[in-house]
DNA sequence: ATGAAAGCGCTAACAA
DNA sequence: TTGTTAGCGCTTTCAT
């Protein structure tokens, strides 16, 4: 067992043709008359080759290499998309580095690392916390930003339509008689629970019920977030007999503070989530939630970025995935 | 602006000096005299020179760059080790390819495409389902099995003490004077679920209490496996004050079915989870658990590929991470 | 301390 | 249809 790998040069030689004409068996183009091809084939067995990816992306210039950035890698909506795409573009012969970038330092670096060196073909922006995101990337160096729309054209993105999911959570409540409905809403500086509170509003509005301020707090995403808001609102005064939460995890922590002040859900306070988590379904109550298709995010996403960098026109789409609710038990008619 | 990069022959010229002189500076090796250094560096943020990772891995015969592949990158487990490995290698300067494999037959064309094909120089194997995972690999390829135990030693490995960690949660149990503890483990063929029973069954012998097989169930780690697992025992007519679940999931999933029969949890059955998942204190009852480390999992698997594969020497090493006890409300005194 | 030459394993362009 | 010749951008000898 010879320990050093074959080359396409070892497999020419047992097969007594050129080098050249292996590589034109391995990547199917050009016309091999078939006895050739045989007998190429027949050697690359034999010796066990297998083509060296290195050397093929020095010669063409691509790696087949992709790029992700996300904010960690462990939330249930990050990993979703991470891991749809991944199984998308390996069909494609493509591979992602994912990454988790906490902070906007480690961003340029990252990128200077993973894109600036050669090292990815394309790059998947889950949700970029960095904002001048931009300034980083060599111009037209194929992006798509998944899963928050950034607030401009020239990108191709992936994300849900969150204005349309803020609407029908918001509806839900509406349609089972509340008028006085809080929203525990995401940080304010990220577009996805800026585009939930709008929804929220256009719902309010078409049922011509007024909006109040006084009803909306901010949270992290946190369960711990849920809880302090449901506690602010509580020792506020503020009257309501609904909560829209942002997310699971919040909604999750404003039901624990709602029962440790002995107010029961539905029957009291509605609750209806956003994300429809894993579990969804085993809390107490079981959580009335806004489902979202992280799978067809990341799979949509991931067919954008490979189209971005096959094609030579830059030509900039947005996909939009819609949500759905799902109905259980944390909702109830007034 | 010149669209096409900079190499460092473009940097040599400038700085008048060969290229080669230039590859010292950037791989600080070699004596350079530092006033040549000084106009190389000069040279090369002038150009905003950036070195080409692809050919640096052609000619150095290494990428820097590692493969992960997992079950799948969405369960909270395997995404916080891939994270904090991720995390860790990046220090290194190494980077890591992740994949999901359902099955064997995807398995080797993984492999094939990964490893065989030169991207990359060491591979993570969280929890591979592949029994004969070795078969696919090159002798002596670097490799660390993160998660599960691998029955053999010729492997790097970096795990739960599993065992221990059965053993802790069913001694809780004991010491609050349960006697007939239920389980539900993960699957049989794979070591977490054959560990944690062996632990199980330690701790009852510890304590003279008799073992029924009668009172273990299997299930797939799902909730749902958790809800039917309660459910045959309860018709079966098993009795017991206790249950161990295996993870949490499956916690929660026979809670529910608990509860559906009107037992409370803990006042009829204790219920002890495995995993502390990141709302385990938020269901009803909050989850008492073992909680394990996985980001120090994680970051160990990482640091022993990265040693693996720098190191001439094969040295096979297995790190156990401990795990231990969170205390919460669903176990109680008989 | 620095440079020149060769080569990593492949593909691209041209020739035959 | 097939082979020849040049690179891709870097590192690694070996000279100087």
């Amino acid at each position: 067992m010879n320990k050093i790998r074959p080359t396409i040069r070892d497999v020419a030689n047992l097969a007594g043709v050129s080098h050249q004409t292996v590589s034109r068996v391995i990547n199917r183009e050009g016309r091999v008359n078939p006895e050739t091809r045989d007998k190429v084939e027949d050697a690359i067995s034999k010796l066990g080759y297998i083509p060296n990816v290195i050397a093929k992306s020095m010669a063409r210039g691509a790696t087949k290499t992709l790029a992700c950035i996300s904010p960690n890698l462990i939330d249930y909506t990050y990993a979703s998309i991470i891991d749809a795409a991944q199984a998308e573009v390996r069909q494609l012969g493509y591979y992602i580095i994912s990454v988790s970038v906490p902070d906007e330092e480690l961003f340029s670096k990252i990128i200077a690392e993973l894109v600036l060196s050669g090292r990815t073909d394309g790059l998947l922006l889950i949700n970029p916390c960095v904002h001048q995101w931009k300034k980083y990337l060599p111009q037209a160096f194929p992006v798509v930003i998944a899963g928050a729309y950034p607030f401009e054209d020239s990108v191709n993105t992936a994300s849900l339509d969150e204005i349309a999911a803020g609407r029908m959570a918001t509806q839900h409540l509406i349609e089972n008689g509340h008028r006085k409905i809080a929203v525990i809403a995401g940080p304010a500086d990220e577009y996805s629970a800026q585009a939930r509170l709008t929804g929220y509003r256009d719902a309010l509005r078409n049922a011509s019920i007024p909006y109040h301020s006084t009803l909306i707090m901010e949270g992290d995403w946190s369960a711990t977030a849920g809880y302090q808001a449901v506690e602010m609102l509580l020792s506020a005064g503020a009257e309501f007999t609904a909560i829209f939460a942002q997310n699971d995890r919040m909604a999750v922590g404003a039901i624990k503070s709602l029962q440790s002040h002995q107010m029961n859900v539905p029957e009291d306070v509605s609750v209806v989530g956003f994300d429809d988590i894993p579990l969804a379904s085993y809390f107490t109550p079981s959580l009335t939630t806004m489902q979202q298709n992280m799978d067809e995010l990341g799979k949509q996403a991931a067919r954008l970025l490979i189209r971005a960098l096959e094609q030579s026109e830059p030509e900039f789409e947005h996909i939009k995935i819609p949500s759905h609710i799902i109905l259980r038990s944390s909702t109830a008619s007034l």
